[in-house]
Formats: C-alpha cells, structure tokens, sequence
DNA sequence: AAATGGGTCATACTTAAGTACCAAAACGCT
DNA sequence: AGCGTTTTGGTACTTAAGTATGACCCATTT
C-alpha cells in the first residue's frame, strides 16, 4: 500500500510538470508541442497498465465455474448431485446418509444410478470424471 | 485475433484525429491545449489498460503448482505417492496394482499407510485431504 | 555385523461399497 | 384423477476396501 502511495504521488507530480510544460511551449513555442502529448501518452500508458495490474486484476485465483448444462445433460437429479458432492468431499455412504437425514440404503441407490449415468465403476472415478466435466 | 486487428485499426485512427486536432489548435489556437492533452491521456490510459489485459495476462488458467514440501513434511514415500495418484484418477487397488505391476497385497498395504500419513478413514477423504494440500 | 527403512507379498479378517430387484410414498404436470 | 419421475427404503447378495500381523529382500546407515 505504501508503495502504490509513492507511485501516485511521483505520478501527480509528473503530470503536473508535464502540464506546465505543455502551458510553457503553448506560450513561448519553443518546444515542440508533440513532444509533450507524446510523453503525457506515454505516461498515462503506463498509468493505464499499473492500474490494470492492482485493481482490475489482483485475485481471480481461478476456482472455475461448475457447468450447469453439464449437469443437466448427464440427467443427474438433485439428490445425486448433492450425493456426489458430499463423495467427493470424501464422505461414506453411512456419513452421507447421516449428512441428508436419509437411510444409507437411499444413498447407495443414489450412488448406483450416479455410478451408471456418470459411466463410472468406483466412487473415486465418479470424482475424477465429475471434476473432469467441472460439475463439482 | 480479428477483434483485436479492429481495436488497434480504431485506435490509430482516434490517435491520428487527435494529433491532427492538437496541430490545430496549435496554428488557429482557438481550441483549449489543455482539452487535447487530456483526451489523449484519457485514450492511452485505456490502451494501456487493453495492452496488459491481452498480452501479459492473458493465459493463466490456474493449474496450481504441487506442494513437494508438503510431501516430504507428510513422510509420504515414493510408492505411496505413486499410489495415491492412482487413486486420485479413480482407479481400484486391483488396477492400481496392474498398472505398477504389484499384487493386490502390495497396494493394500501402501493404502493403508497412506490413509494413517494423510489421517484419512478412506481413499476419497484421502483424495480430498491431498487436494487440500496441492499434493496432487 | 547389526540396525534401519523402504518395498514387497501373504493370510485372515472386518467393514464398506456396490448390484439387483422390488416397492411405496411424494411430487409435478396435464 | 392419472401419469411419470423422483425420492425413499428395504432385502439379499457379491465385490472391493481396509486392518492387523508377520515375513522376506535389499540397500543404506551405524
């Protein structure tokens, strides 16, 4: 934070000088007038750059969306996305059951039909295909 | 590509306009400099803003790095990490087994290890906890 | 030479996961 | 009200996963 204070402090004042340059060659014509708008472009470039890189662009550290459509193609019901959810956080069947308030005899049958629509053999590469898809 | 070919061909015509405006309003003066100046700041500030959006963040889409020292702080061996990739692909034992020609025996054993050094009761918990840790 | 750690494999066992089949309640829709 | 789908739950069974224990080999360290 200190660091962006002295870079838009040293920036103000650049543009300041530059300004009373730019009010200096309209007055006495001595110095090139593009000269100036060049280097305020140059400048304001920069500014545009630094900018972008501090405010527009600090975090987004990924985390991609889930495809809903995805979801939706693979005909998965809500209560089999929500248990595939809770197997890939690595969950059991029982623990599952207990998390939903349901029998483990629901959510194995939930766990077999997601198997088959997600053309899995195993839990594990219901996981590996779901986050393949991005649907978890 | 093609949008990008059409912003640059814009805005060297805006960039054309505007050094043409402000000889101009050099020769006729009846034209504020200061208004020149500032809508050239105004158009770099954004190609400055443009530049860095396209060329130097352009890519980046995640992809973590692998946390080896987490690795080494869990006292993971080198077949247990092999394992434990396996597992996270979805693979059972039987084909973990196949695919490092080792018996059953073998990866039942280095699961089980796995599941003590991750302080995982199963295999998914154990997919999670590494994930969790950017082990895999 | 003995201890150590990693890797291999086996037997025997318990528990979890998964399949097949069925059935009934609940819900949305026409 | 009737229809189809979802959700729920059960029984019975097979297969996979996981635990505990012991044993052997091999390379490195003490």
């Amino acid at each position: 934070m200190k660091k962006t204070i002295v870079v838009f402090s040293l920036l103000i004042l650049a543009l300041l000088f530059l300004f009373q340059l730019s009010t200096y060659a309209f007055i006495s014509s001595n110095l090139n007038i593009e000269i100036i708008i060049a280097a305020i472009a140059i400048v304001f470039f920069f500014v545009g750059i630094y900018i972008n890189k501090k405010s527009l662009h600090t975090p987004t550290v990924s985390s991609l969306e889930i495809n809903y459509n995805k979801i939706k193609e693979l005909d998965l019901t809500n209560r089999e996305y929500e248990v595939l959810k809770k197997i890939s956080e690595g969950l059991s069947n029982k623990e599952i059951a207990a998390a939903l308030f349901l029998s483990e005899s629901t959510i194995k049958t939930h766990v077999s039909n997601l198997l088959v629509k997600l053309n899995a053999k195993r839990r594990t590469q219901a996981v590996q295909i779901a986050m393949s898809f991005q649907i978890i």
